[in-house]
DNA sequence: CCGGATCCGGTTAGATACTG
DNA sequence: CAGTATCTAACCGGATCCGG
């Protein structure tokens, strides 16, 4: 209907018309990443138009992929959810991103940096397994960026679920780490460690050792780090 | 370059840039299903223009993922090879068809039958181990299908190459196959075995019991068969 | 035949603003 | 919060043409 189909009765294609239009892979690593409603998906996709996010998420309730329901806790407001195929996506998704993490020259990638795109992930895949069970607060400092994006307050509840804040929460910090963008997104993509980012002195880590040596599992990563080099 | 990119540093949107704009994932079953020259390419995706096959072969040369080099045997033409990094997209290919073969509704795409797609698949796939190691013949015989696409021979040569004819090739036939298109297509994308469309007298099979009992082993199917139903 | 290039009309996507 | 509306730029499909 919408999409001129490619008229092959391959499952490569036939899949392919589902999800291989413009964005929608990227709009699916952000459902499968646990994202529900329409404006927490737009900042996983900041540079795709709402009017575009609209329509690829009618096309994959279409397709069943995606179902709109009303969100728990707010009923006049929308929460899309992936389906049993919807979920199914994740090893699609898994094999591009481990392609893209292994081939992809990063260069020029690493020129389109965003910092609430890098914290918002960091507080989805944050490892908490490490991270003592009391509240725990971390604060990121970015002395490259306007004061409005400088600092970061990643908590991390005493359940386990991880709060992000760019303004002061108030909050006792155990950890500050002052680091450049460049330098932190190559840490999380696992392009390069945290002890080598210390030993060079451009990420300066201030809180208790434990918490500093421990720092390189709790950060938990992409789930694609560790397919290639740390370029060491 | 010519595509704007999605500006994010995530693997999976890196990947996504080279891997998902349009007709690109189909592109790429065919090289790595082992196609290599321009026409061979285009009458594997024959609903793509050239103009556009053109376009998408220079980008993944520039990404990395084809090579361009003269034809062994016809030096003035050109073959298209997948790198290594060419060659590491066959995980990804292999997610998305083994997800469409699952979850894909594949009525409408039964609508979009084509004789040669089918047929030049069937050549490709085909499980040569349980024929015999003698040239053997199969003649398939459409006969729903106007008559100059009603007849096809598959020539298995004794060192176990497959070519494919649509015009009769002049050899003795040992098994003949009278079926119509969209049970074939059936067959071949695993919703159906051998022997039902037999049973319901839509396949009639013709040749040495043995070829007919093995049939089902041999035709191969495509890579993504056995994923779902058999609707039986 | 092979390997494209060129032109043109229709569709899709991006940017920005705005609304219930 | 959850989307529309509108306008423009980019892309795509289809046909045709061209040099070896």
């Amino acid at each position: 209907m919408t999409n001129a189909s490619y008229g092959q009765f391959c499952p490569v294609a036939m899949a392919a018309e589902v999800l291989c239009t413009r964005w929608t892979m990227v709009l699916l690593r952000e459902l499968v990443a646990g994202s529900t409603r329409f404006n927490e998906l737009r900042r996983g996709v900041p540079r795709m138009s709402p009017a575009l996010l609209s329509k690829r998420l009618r096309e994959l309730e279409q397709a069943g992929v995606v179902e709109r329901a009303p969100a728990p806790g707010a009923p006049d407001t929308v929460a899309y959810r992936l389906t049993p195929a919807g979920r199914d996506v994740l090893p699609v998704v898994e094999a591009i991103g481990m392609w893209g993490q292994k081939w992809v020259e990063t260069e020029p990638s690493l020129e389109n940096l965003d910092v609430e795109l890098l914290m918002w992930d960091m507080r989805r895949n944050l490892n908490t397994d490490p991270v003592p069970a009391v509240q725990t607060v971390i604060e990121f400092v970015y002395p490259d960026l306007p004061r409005s994006q400088s600092r970061w307050w990643l908590i991390v509840e005493p359940d386990r679920t991880v709060d992000l804040c760019h303004v002061d929460p108030g909050f006792d910090v155990d950890l500050y780490a002052t680091v450049d963008l460049r330098t932190m997104t190559e840490i999380w993509m696992g392009l390069r460690s945290v002890a080598n980012a210390v030993d060079r002195d451009v990420l300066v880590l201030v809180g208790p050792q434990a918490m500093i040596d421990t720092m390189q599992s709790w950060l938990g990563l992409s789930p694609f780090a560790a397919q290639k080099k740390l370029a060491s």
